[in-house]
This record gives structure tokens, C-alpha cells and sequence, in this order.
DNA sequence: ATTTAAACTAGTCACTGTCAAGATAGTGTG
DNA sequence: CACACTATCTTGACAGTGACTAGTTTAAAT
């Protein structure tokens, strides 16, 4: 996949490796190009040579995270039980288990202007994230979200909800409420599955605040 | 609130103005204080009295948001009825009817670290969106959420998919899916409570995909 | 009227991304 | 082996940025 360089060696793994670190220890906002370069020892003109400018050097580390997304998406799905609905949650928990080990990357894989979403390896990953959410979606419907209105609105939800936790965790506002710092992984992952299993629930799961209920 | 400038008149006011304005022309990632000077006709060196920095502009705007979220929070609230749930549900839809009206703006107020998150009005005023949602989810759960767990996972679900939705429009993400450009205000606002009502959802209403229930 | 201080301007600094020109060094062909 | 070729990388320049400082204008206070 990388040619390799006459000079360096392997300039461009280097830069990508080299962006992730400033970014994570910097964040998005103070991502400098140059300081990438310095911290790979080139000039900084060099990087233009493989990534072209700053857009493309950042979407390549973008499509690197959604790789990275998937295969912790498909950690998820062969520890989980075969059913749809747990399949589902399982994918919901990767998302959000790389969304907390990867935050610079992921607010920059889904907030950033700064990447070029034509590029094709970019087009190509961050679409198999999707499709995987519909394929499991379908399973659990028994329907093609995009053919069945109702199975869409499942979709989404389950994304919304996903994504929206991702987010709130990744920028610190669910920190007070939930404690996430000084819980052990599995009280996390317990917390997370039950959060985000208040969608798609079968209404025959007791739920905690239901009064008197009717019949279905 | 605003103290009249001896010169301008009102350049504190005239330059938030500028820079929402760019903001929303531009977007974060492009924002340059001295484009927003120079819309406001004052040298590149006039804000930093009013606002100190970049940093302490964008802040002050960011507290504007959230003032205008509850505006048309408040607004959702008074025309739905007064169930908790149908108030919660209100709520969600003010939320993402600010987002979608303020995209880049939205942005700026959840996603970037381009803030002083310490700033005293800042702090009040999301404090105050968060406080609304704390008070409707005590409603739904007749419990208070930083004293049940239970209680808290619900908030959270309910923060975590109307933000997630909101976001996923805001970025463009629901526009294949749902096609909301497409639907008018009225089918738009149906398909959003259909997503963000999947949530919290009493289990004597009827969902499409369960199979056979069993009793709760 | 004179002082005082707020409001604003203009110049400078270090830094940024991008571009163009040049230097360097592996590859391929005779 | 010699030589041209070309990808790689360096260097210097440019306009633009946010922040800082010194100086100018002008309203308010005395």
C-alpha cells in the first residue's frame, strides 16, 4: 500500500504517524502541518509531496480511523450474541469504545470541514461503517431501511443515539452525569449497553418508569 | 447589558453580529477575527478590548446560542401538551430545530475546544439548557437523575439521541437517508419525533418489529 | 478648560499553509 | 558503467493569521 520512498524510507506512514500524535496531544484547532514535518524530522515542505496539502494528509488519517473503527466494530460483533438486536448494540459499543480511545481522531473524522470527503479510500470506509449499521438494522427489521420508512427511523436512531453519546463522552459532558473516569471497563460497557439499549427495545423488557400498563 | 462604546456606538454587539455572520458563511475552520474587524469597519487591533481574544468572542457568541436554544425550547414546550413525555420529546425538538437553523454555530457551541468554557456567562447559560433536561426526565421518571441510576440512563439516552440526530444533520450524515430537504416543515418535524420518540418509549405502545410479545 | 481614561489605529512579531525553484539520490536504459 | 530520468526532499518566499505594544482620538469627569 506505501511505495516506498528513496530518502526516508517510509515518509508517508511516518507523517500519518506523526499527525496522529500532534493531534491527539493537541487537539484539531492547534494541528499544525509544520510541526507534523518537524516531528517526522523532514522540512516542511516535504509532506506536500504525499498528501498534497493539509486537507489531504488529515483525510487520510481520517480513513486510517475508520479502518480502525471497523475492525473494533467487528471485535464487538464476535464477542456478542448472534441475535440481531445484540449484534446491533455490539456495533453501537464499538463506535463508541474507538470515539474514547481515539477522541481528536474521531471529532476530526466527523467534525472537520478540513477533509476532502470525495477522496475515494475515504469514500470507501466510512461507508462500510454505514452499511454495516443497515445490514444489522435489516436483521432486525426484516426489512431494507432504505425500501421501509419505519425500518429507517430505526436506523437513525440507533445511529442518533450512538453517535450522540460518542460525542457527549468525547467532549466531556457525560462526565458528571455518568462518572465514566471511575467506573472499571465492564461497569462502562454495562453503562453504555444500557444507555443505548433504551432504543430498539422489545416492549417485552420490563422498563423501569412504565406505570399500570395496557395490553399490547 | 451592553455598555455603549464611545466611538462606535456599539461595536461589542456590531462585532458578534460580524462574526456570526462569518461563522455561518464560513464555518469555524476559516474564522479570522480580523475578517470580522474588517466587516465591522474597526481595525484588525479593535476587538481585543471589547473581547480579549479570538477565544473570548466566540464564547460570547456560543452563550448567545444557547439563550436563542432556549427561546425555541421554551417556544416547543408551550405548543405541546403537557404530558412529560410529550414534553421531553418538546425539548428534543427545539434543540435540533436551533441546530439545523444554526449549523455552524451549533458547531462551534458543542464541538470545539476554541472556548472558554470557564466563562461565567457561558457557564450559566448551558448550564440552563442541561438543567431543562434534567427537570423533564425527573418529570417522566418521578425520580431525580443525579440521585437514580435508572433515571440518569434515561436522561442521557434522550440527550444522547437528540444530540446525535442533531449532529448527524448539522453534518450532513441524515440528508441520504432521510431526505429532509425534500419534506416540508411539517413532515420534517414528524419524521425527527418519530427518530428521537424512540426513546423513553412506553411499552403499551405499539412498535412495528416486535414479534410476539410476551407479557411485561 | 484641563485631565483622565476608554476606544480605537497602526505597526510588529512569530507563526501558519502553500507555492516555486533548486538540490539530492535512487532507477532504468544505453 | 555512464547517463538521463524522476521521485524525494530542502529552502526561501509570500500572504494571511492572532496577539502584543505604542500611540492617537474622543468622550466623560472634574
Amino acid at each position: 500500500m506505501t511505495k516506498k520512498p528513496y530518502h526516508h524510507g517510509d515518509l508517508a506512514t511516518a507523517l500519518l504517524k506523526a499527525a496522529e500524535e500532534e493531534l491527539s496531544e493537541n487537539g484539531i484547532e492547534k494541528f499544525s502541518l509544520r510541526a507534523v514535518a518537524k516531528r517526522a524530522g523532514v522540512s516542511h515542505g516535504a509532506p506536500a509531496h504525499h498528501f498534497g496539502d493539509a486537507r489531504g494528509l488529515l483525510t487520510a488519517l481520517t480513513a486510517k480511523g475508520y479502518e480502525r473503527m471497523l475492525e473494533i466494530q467487528a471485535r464487538h460483533e464476535a464477542k456478542a450474541a448472534s441475535d440481531p438486536r445484540s449484534q446491533l448494540i455490539a456495533i453501537g459499543l464499538g463506535y463508541i469504545e474507538f470515539a474514547m480511545g481515539n477522541r481528536e481522531l474521531f471529532r476530526l473524522m466527523f467534525n472537520s470541514s478540513m477533509l476532502n470527503r470525495e477522496d475515494e479510500h475515504y469514500t470507501k470506509v466510512s461507508a462500510s461503517v454505514f452499511e454495516k449499521l443497515v445490514k444489522q438494522t435489516e436483521a432486525q427489521t426484516k426489512h431494507h431501511p432504505f425500501e421501509n420508512e419505519d425500518s429507517m427511523i430505526e436506523l437513525m436512531a440507533s445511529w442518533s443515539i450512538v453517535h450522540g453519546l460518542a460525542e457527549l463522552i468525547v467532549l466531556g459532558r457525560a462526565e458528571a452525569p455518568l462518572k465514566l473516569s471511575e467506573q472499571s471497563p465492564e461497569q462502562r460497557d454495562e453503562l453504555i449497553r444500557a444507555i443505548i439499549g433504551q432504543v430498539n427495545l422489545p416492549k417485552n423488557i420490563a422498563r423501569p418508569y412504565d406505570e399500570a400498563s395496557s395490553k399490547a
